[in-house]
DNA sequence: TCTGGGGTCCTAGGACCC
DNA sequence: TCTGGGGTCCTAGGACCC
């Protein structure tokens, strides 16, 4: 089998969810602009989702507690999750992305992976291409957008968050270990804080840091995971663009507005999201098996808890039931509860569905 | 800084079967 | 009565993604 040759961009677009709320609230332009919890003069709980390029001036993030968020900046547009609307827009993006690519694989809301391979012959065309994209998308829907080309999936989105917004990066081949070298170890794909902080404490900060390392010393301390970070710091990856396959879980959680350790009121919510996440699962014709439960006390301390039944349902009545059941061992008047949630899995497959008709 | 909500994947131990 | 090796499923927790 040749080994051919790929040509891959990663398209992110910039500050989606404010981009979004920006387009189509006009007056809100040239005004910090944050999506995200309610902030409740400062008291508010949950986190900014998104914000603009103006908040950001006032040292918002996105992931930040909304309550800093209002420390930083009270003054800007605050405004709650509209996901009907962001969906909507983002699948009509996805149909013009689409339409370019061999394979095309979408990556949460706002981002795409394309393999326009057989689309260019080289790297100069795929910039021209890149630019063709950014403009229907402009032209269509009015956001900005920034893409990143490479070789593979990994350098392609890093590539696409190098220079942001309306960014374009190519990295080909031959510059991938030098682009990628000073680079935190945080940006590759799967280091996160945890394992970034790990690295860190043998004394690897960049992604060069990472690639210098000894093969057999990270796959001691990191297992499979430690021989994966290894190749991706020396730019490697062979993962294909591909849509992504059936879902596997469907879940609702609800963080309560004060902790409590009143049992009714958690039963009541979790009926509650019983219901949101069977409308779901019948939404989507699926049938389940697993039912789990996750309560986060007031320390942050999580749990999960699941029951797989011994037969396969659809009904609210056993998801209700199955969820409540769960739920008892954790009702203790001495801890106050933060979360609940739901969540069901282990839907019966297609051909196990044919089988049975 | 006091930490959302929707997902996926991995790991490790244990049950159970042959 | 103290003992294997493979396979699969289940469960809980954790890290990571957007």
């Amino acid at each position: 089998m040749s080994e051919r040759k790929r040509i891959i961009f990663h398209l992110d677009m910039d500050h989606f969810f404010t981009a979004v709320e920006e387009r189509e609230h006009p007056e809100f332009k040239g005004k910090p602009v944050i999506v995200g919890a309610d902030p409740k003069e400062g008291k508010g709980r949950g986190v900014v989702s998104t914000c603009n390029y103006e908040a950001r001036k006032f040292g918002v993030r996105s992931g930040m507690p909304i309550s800093r968020a209002w420390k930083l900046c009270s003054e800007a547009v605050y405004l709650p999750i509209n996901y009907e609307l962001y969906i909507k827009v983002s699948n009509e993006i996805m149909d013009i992305l689409r339409k370019y690519s061999d394979k095309f694989e979408q990556w949460g809301i706002d981002e795409a992976f394309l393999d326009v391979s057989s689309k260019v012959k080289d790297f100069a065309e795929a910039e021209t291409l890149a630019h063709k994209i950014k403009a229907e998308v402009y032209d269509k829907q009015k956001l900005t957008c920034s893409i990143g080309i490479s070789s593979n999936k990994l350098v392609a989105k890093i590539a696409s968050d190098f220079q942001k917004p309306g960014g374009l990066t190519v990295v080909q081949e031959e510059q991938v270990e030098k682009f990628l070298a000073p680079l935190p170890a945080r940006k590759l794909l799967w280091i996160g804080r945890k394992t970034e902080q790990r690295l860190a404490d043998i004394g690897i900060k960049t992604i060069g840091d990472l690639a210098r390392c000894d093969r057999t010393v990270l796959s001691e301390a990191f297992g499979v995971m430690g021989t994966q970070m290894c190749l991706m710091a020396h730019g490697i990856d062979r993962s294909e663009v591909e849509e992504r396959s059936r879902i596997k879980s469907i879940s609702r959680d609800v963080t309560f507005e004060k902790d409590t350790s009143d049992f009714d009121c958690v039963l009541q919510a979790l009926d509650e999201l019983s219901e949101e996440v069977h409308e779901d699962v019948a939404r989507q014709q699926l049938h389940f098996k697993t039912v789990t439960i996750r309560v986060r006390y007031e320390n942050f301390e999580t749990h999960t808890h699941g029951k797989t039944l011994p037969f396969i349902t659809n009904r609210l009545e056993d998801l209700k039931k199955t969820a409540r059941e769960l739920m008892r061992a954790y009702l203790r008047s001495d801890r106050k509860i933060r979360l609940v949630g739901v969540r069901v899995s282990n839907f019966i497959s297609g051909e196990k569905q044919k089988a049975l008709m």
